[in-house]
DNA sequence: CACGTGTCACATGTTCCATGTGACACGTGC
DNA sequence: GCACGTGTCACATGGAACATGTGACACGTG
């Protein structure tokens, strides 16, 4: 039984915020669509040779930001309702946004080079669910 | 004595990133001009009031990077030459591109408006060094 | 009722972080 | 030469986060 995305457990970072940022990947480029089955705690556990606790783990924050849908003793499945940004998670997000701007600033970009960067990758999580 | 960039030590990140990202804000932005000098380690740590070894591992990090330059026996100063980004080095910033993007398109942004939101950063942090 | 599902409560070992403590090499200034 | 401040390092310690281990419960389906 192959998982519905693709992920690669790699070393340093957590293993939870691996499989968070992998379904959040695949939901938004289309891997994933709204309403399909995802697959169960155990099952994800089973495939990533993790352990039920970390993958849960993982679940219990794609809950969270709506990104998944719980139906108790049924399943989980792709969250339908698209999460409205609130102004503080806006203001969160403009932290993030800060951050890449610094890196990229202490990489002597140019303001061009880094837009062209954005949209490079935001095309590419658009139009090609296959090769992620 | 005060340091030569701000800096609220806050709990949920370590601390010697929160370092490490304060002065990289504060050399890009012009505060810390190239060939000044940098605060030594124990100066920073009694200032921030965190123990030196963690104000070291933060300068390592910034010295690592080429953002410092280490006198022996002299000091600290800040780094003249600007590093030149590697093609691995771009290939790693493309991936935090990518995080930015997929965070953006999670909350519903478009792509001009995670632009508009990239350039106010940017000429936030050219602009006006003083509200950091 | 059995089964698979999500969920939870512990405990354990590992790793990272920050701090503690002490020490050494280097260059400057007296 | 000497004291001083500088960067640097090697341990050890306590706390937090992470991943795993183990067991259990509630729910809906068949």
């Amino acid at each position: 039984m192959m998982l519905p995305f693709p992920l690669q457990i790699q070393p340093g970072l957590p293993i939870s915020e691996q499989l968070v940022y992998a379904v959040k990947k695949a939901v938004i480029s289309g891997l994933l669509k709204p309403g399909s089955r995802f697959p169960s705690v155990r099952a994800v556990s089973q495939e990533l040779r993790i352990h039920p606790n970390t993958a849960h783990k993982a679940v219990g924050v794609l809950i969270g930001e709506g990104l998944l849908e719980v139906h108790p003793g049924i399943g989980t499945v792709v969250g339908k309702i698209p999460p409205a940004p609130s102004a503080r998670e806006l203001k969160l997000f403009a932290t993030e946004v800060e951050r890449l701007v610094v890196e990229a600033k202490n990489r002597r970009l140019h303001l061009d080079e880094l837009q062209a960067m954005v949209e490079r990758q935001w095309n590419r999580l658009t139009k090609s669910p296959t090769q992620l």
